[in-house]
DNA sequence: GTGGTCTAGACCACT
DNA sequence: GTGGTCTAGACCACG
């Protein structure tokens, strides 16, 4: 598991950026089906984040059919199928666009101007 | 000059929601230089919301550099000509796809899936 | 009597910009004792101004003593003497860096580095 | 931490006031860097001054680099090297004087005039 | 009439 | 507990 990077001064919360790390590991394939994560307490140390935080990290991960905590033993990665793993990636980049795509339509911002920036985007910006 | 639809169930902010709408009806021409903004305590009336709040919007649109308020006279849309208002649309756009685009390569996404997802959302959502 | 620059924009408000001109122009020397202002309606035209900031302006620099209004023939700037018109410059600029050297002082800010910028300010801009 | 001084009498906005005195202290190494400061309520109650008003204090000493905020965390006062410390001081010094340098050269007033008031002002007042 | 500022009290999300 | 936001009503200076 690779490490997770944590800012405070972020504007967004913490458990949200944990939340979208763990779910771009498990999508990119980093992050195997059946990976058993460290306890609750062990992350809370680690990251030097607050307990409940991790718990709701988890909480919104296991809702999302992510993670699946098994009493008394402690957290797994859900057993999904490659298709299943495609899918929710491709609905994530969908929805991640979607508020963009329609914020630029409001913009009078024609399909070929944003696919440029994309394409500029993607090739020069680490 | 159109009007302005604001949400209080949004969780952006209303003087957020705001700035993007007046932005966006500048860069995209509906709003020209020169416009006499309604009073701040008229359009705090009309968007039932308070004074202070569009006070911040237009402070912020002000640093930004869309407006100009002449205290006892009214508030005015900057003089800005095509081609700095080409690129704060391009400078615009370019950051709302910026993180987004980052967040895809992380997940590990191909340059040519995120072009179809834009142009597939480009075409069919309203 | 030279020109007046009055800026709408400035958050000085438009009768004390104005204050402070004339007050300028006759401690320098450049508006003689004597000379008859043009009226309060005219000045207003000439400077896109309303008379009751004009009105505002000349009152201000009767109370200071620099004005005196005859009814009927007109306002002139007031009977100097030199060593006057000395003293109220020489109160001026002790007003004006009053409140400055105060603010460096509480900065732990010494004299000799106040010295070094007033320096460099009046040699190097304009 | 020294107290703070607001007077409601004064023309100058409560948040200025605060802002000016928080620089200071920030400036003239009373503030360290890395200091917690009080949360926005607590400052509010101690100044009996409203929350929205040290929020906008607080805004606006961070948008100049002095406070960095951590929502439901806190506000700590950023860590500057004593370089910067230095520039910034200098830059606020410049600004301090520089109009009013101009309003003496408008006046006519040489630059050893100038001089010798600061010194005066610099050694007699408190 | 305009903008500029402020208060007091409230609700929310995050930790 | 923290910050982030909002409202409703108020006072002031300026034009």
């Amino acid at each position: 598991m690779k490490n997770f990077f944590i800012s405070n001064m972020s504007d967004i919360p913490i458990y949200q950026q944990l939340y979208d790390q763990i779910v771009a590991q498990i999508l990119s394939g980093e992050l195997k089906s059946g990976t058993n994560l460290p306890s609750i307490r062990t992350m809370a140390k680690e990251l030097r984040v607050s307990v409940i935080t991790i718990k709701k990290t988890w909480e919104e991960l296991e809702k999302s059919g992510y993670l699946r905590t098994i009493s008394g033993k402690g957290t797994y990665i859900s057993t999904l199928t490659d298709k299943t793993l495609e899918k929710k990636k491709y609905d994530l980049v969908r929805e991640i666009f979607s508020k963009d795509v329609l914020q630029c339509k409001s913009l009078d911002i024609s399909k070929e101007e944003i696919l440029e920036v994309i394409e500029d985007l993607y090739n020069n910006k680490k």
